[in-house]
DNA sequence: CGCCCATTTGAAAATAATCAATGGAAGTGG
DNA sequence: CCACTTCCATTGATTATTTTCAAATGGGCG
């Protein structure tokens, strides 16, 4: 149930406060987008790393990303997988904490701080739609630490294909990471990972189309595995 | 290193932009604290509960409180400890996510809600303010993830009494919460809690004086075990 | 002073990690 | 277009860590 990535949701349109007349009202992302320029990374490329100077939102708008830190022993950690509609880097202080990835090809909208904020001082809806997705940002990275410090195995991969089957083509999901990836995601090694799917496989919970698809042919027993949380 | 608590720190005073004249800039936090008024709470006893309208904010004075949620299966999950000058609250939407209750007897001060936004309203810096909480809420709750989903048994101990030791009297850290919360909060079982301690004491790392309280004897030990993060 | 509850300690069982090897798919270069 | 290479996924066996179950200890409070 947990959330898969942090700060989205374009949360149910704020309550229009007609100060000035306009023709319509428009949403805080809507008026974003218009100072947002198109930006485009590939499979396995940097949109930015850990430390870099934070000067940009960044929204993605096709293909999925990743947001990693790397351990002090070499272990990799992953924070988030960033889905289509998500918003990065609005955690970010002065520098990001995390360095972000292309899980995928992927296409994102950048937006400058600078601008942002510039308009934000104009406009207050800009400023209550950023705080409403740190909020839900907030929310999921809660539920994920409930699901990391109490679930086991089965019941995260339980939870985490909930969470992406909830965010798309309900019972058709995606998995374009790799197995790797989910287990620094979920804080499982790549081989329990492997196995957890198998064993759904086996239980006939799920079915395989290749590695990287899978069908939820019955999505009462996965909600039953994570009644755990 | 993971923060205990999330929603604190005073961040580093926001730069006084002089609109009008005023005989002094007031910090944002000074600003909220003059709509706020008192509240205590013993310990064992609760705030306010989970599914609760979310009407006002509180700040901790004195004292801890505990942030946790029953999961399905009967377990707890403690979100948070809150210690003196951490805020709660701010993340929630309509409602409180989470039942906060005193681990000792506390003393808090309550924002209505309804007051702050009012004031956010005429104040930017009250905003700012907000937002730079979240953030280290945002910034602290990443950290604690990758602590539940990668570091072993010993070293989210570890990191746990820096925590507080980094919050306090470095190197007598009070422990007022019990074993189980403890464990609720780092994902264990009160027995593991219980031998990490008895480990660190052996190996004279900490003494103990009394259950609640311990002296850290070798800091750079600690940070040793925590190196995995 | 005695009771109760939290903590400590011990032993057994379960879960996931690690180590190791095999299988398969995607991509590369001839 | 095919063969080769490489990386990723699967599977198996073993080990390590933590949980679970159980019992004993000890401190705090009435």
């Amino acid at each position: 149930m947990p959330p898969v990535a942090a700060l989205h949701r374009h949360h149910p349109a704020v309550s229009p406060i007609a100060v000035t007349f306009r023709p319509a009202p428009i949403d805080g992302i809507a008026m974003l987008d218009r100072i947002g320029t198109v930006v485009t990374i590939g499979r396995e490329e940097p949109l930015f790393y850990e430390g870099d100077g934070a000067e940009c939102y960044y929204k993605v708008v096709k293909g999925v990303m990743r947001g990693c830190t790397l351990l002090a022993d070499g272990r990799r950690h992953i924070g988030d997988f960033f889905l289509a509609g998500d918003f990065i880097g609005l955690d970010a202080d002065k520098t990001y904490p995390f360095t972000v990835e292309g899980v995928t090809d992927a296409t994102l909208i950048r937006y400058s701080r600078r601008k942002v904020d510039a308009l934000a001082a104009q406009e207050p809806q800009i400023t209550k739609c950023l705080v409403g997705l740190m909020r839900n940002g907030l929310s999921s990275a809660r539920q994920r630490m409930a699901l990391l410090g109490h679930m086991t195995a089965m019941e995260r991969i339980a939870s985490f294909l909930l969470d992406l089957a909830d965010r798309g083509d309900n019972a058709r999901v995606a998995l374009p990471m790799t197995r790797t990836d989910i287990g620094d995601y979920l804080g499982l090694t790549m081989e329990t990972v492997s196995r957890a799917f198998c064993q759904l496989k086996s239980e006939h919970v799920i079915q395989q189309q290749g590695v990287h698809e899978v069908a939820i042919t019955d999505r009462s027993a996965l909600e039953e595995l994570t009644k755990a949380a």
